[in-house]
DNA sequence: CCCAATTTGTTCGTATGTATA
DNA sequence: TTATACATACGAACAAATTGG
């Protein structure tokens, strides 16, 4: 599905310029035509091809920048964000040591299992219960010290061909496989944080006793348009680390 | 201490143009000049003023927006942001229940009284241990259950002549009081959260059973400059509510 | 209800500075 | 050094929302 990039023309709603060239940009993004190294091309030559001024391609631009989507550099380009391990810590991942050091976690996998979709999970995912699936967990740890205990549940049909190797061969992240294997790009992500008494599981996994406090976090993560493609419960200990809310834009 | 908008010169440092507007917006901001329902002067005026083009002011106004230090509507003027109830839940308040629902929360005064800094406390708002403080305490619930208990320090320095009156009268939110009586404006917060076993007085306050697992999440408020002014502990039920992690950027 | 004034929102164009390869 | 890319800064014109007469 190759979207070309062609002189915009006006909306029936009436949407500014900048708006339809940042859909416009969007959908090129969606389409994968960008992936990798490789920069976008110039913002002379965009705004060209859209048949709009430089200003007017830069605020479409500055919205993708401020969600993530893309990342500029002075001198270079501009290019699709990537989940390098430093976006997942910063992004992704919201625990760290009670101290405030953040480090980023070591990750085992524990099991890897193809199953069938339940009502929440399936709802999470806006699709039907019984959809096929893959449910993967992991352990994480901090400092050598287990901390997340992380369950994964993936629509089968958007990952097709995700074997239990290739997910331990990774070389990065797991949403970096996500893009490159799978060209599913987590843009974002929802989480809902309660705190409930470890199950068994939890305390053999995370090493704590019986019914110990901790944290569960339900997470869905989002690609673009909010589509979700992963649904995942974490349970984290909370004896020694902090689950931190993502901070407010920088000064 | 009357700050006074004079045409900008360049930085030492080399700052662009429209960073310097920034600061000296920020600057008559905190003066407290121009709180309360009174727009800022006009963006052709403040760009006269600071002898800058439109273009680069908006730029500086661009990111105040941003982060949510001042709201423009168009028609009508550029005005500091207030703390009005809806910023209040969608800003500050990461509670809501389960099914997603979003509400205001009702408050209720537990105590006021006068302590000292402890040293978690005095760490947290970047004073001396023993330091004069005000302890307050408050119920909050939602859809009449009691779902979070607060317990607010704040430095006495910055908050000369609260009383248990004054707060119980306010007639808006605990931020908006210390907007317009004391001319503290909380601009965001940091939040950490851990899951603990319920204390004697959490379960006398919230209700629920002894050992029950809730949510501890530990606050610091702060103004302008990342100068922290408020030092909360909340714990939250979760057996029907979610903390809720603020999400990104809106799309 | 419409008009006029005011204010922000959008779009265009141009020139120059700074970082990178 | 040179070319290319993004970053900053300027200016102008018109659109859209709001307010008050």
């Amino acid at each position: 599905m190759e979207t070309t990039l062609v002189p915009l023309r006006p909306d029936a709603a009436g949407a500014p310029l900048y708006r339809l060239a940042k859909r416009a940009l969007l959908a090129a993004i969606e389409s994968g035509r960008w992936r990798g190294a490789t920069a976008l091309p110039s913002e002379t030559v965009l705004a060209a091809r859209l048949g709009i001024s430089i200003g007017t391609l830069r605020h479409a631009v500055d919205e993708l920048v401020a969600e993530r989507i893309l990342v500029r550099r002075q001198g270079r380009g501009t290019f699709v964000a990537t989940h390098t391990t430093e976006r997942f810590v910063f992004q992704f991942f919201h625990v760290e040591r009670s101290d405030g050091v953040r480090d980023a976690p070591q990750v085992e996998l524990l099991s890897f299992e193809r199953e069938r979709l339940d009502d929440e999970a399936a709802e999470a995912l806006q699709r039907r219960p019984g959809d096929a699936a893959i449910a993967v967990e992991n352990r994480l740890s901090l400092q050598g010290r287990p901390v997340v205990y992380d369950r994964l549940v993936l629509p089968a049909v958007l990952f097709r061909g995700l074997t239990e190797k290739r997910l331990r061969e990774r070389p990065s992240t797991i949403y970096h496989l996500y893009q490159t294997a799978f060209g599913i790009t987590v843009v974002r992500a929802r989480e809902r944080v309660r705190a409930v008494t470890a199950d068994r599981t939890a305390c053999r996994v995370l090493g704590v006793a019986p019914g110990s406090a901790v944290l569960q976090v339900r997470r869905t993560a989002l690609t673009f348009h909010d589509k979700p493609v992963e649904w995942r419960v974490s349970t984290v200990t909370t004896a020694q680390h902090d689950y931190v809310s993502t901070l407010a834009p920088a000064a």
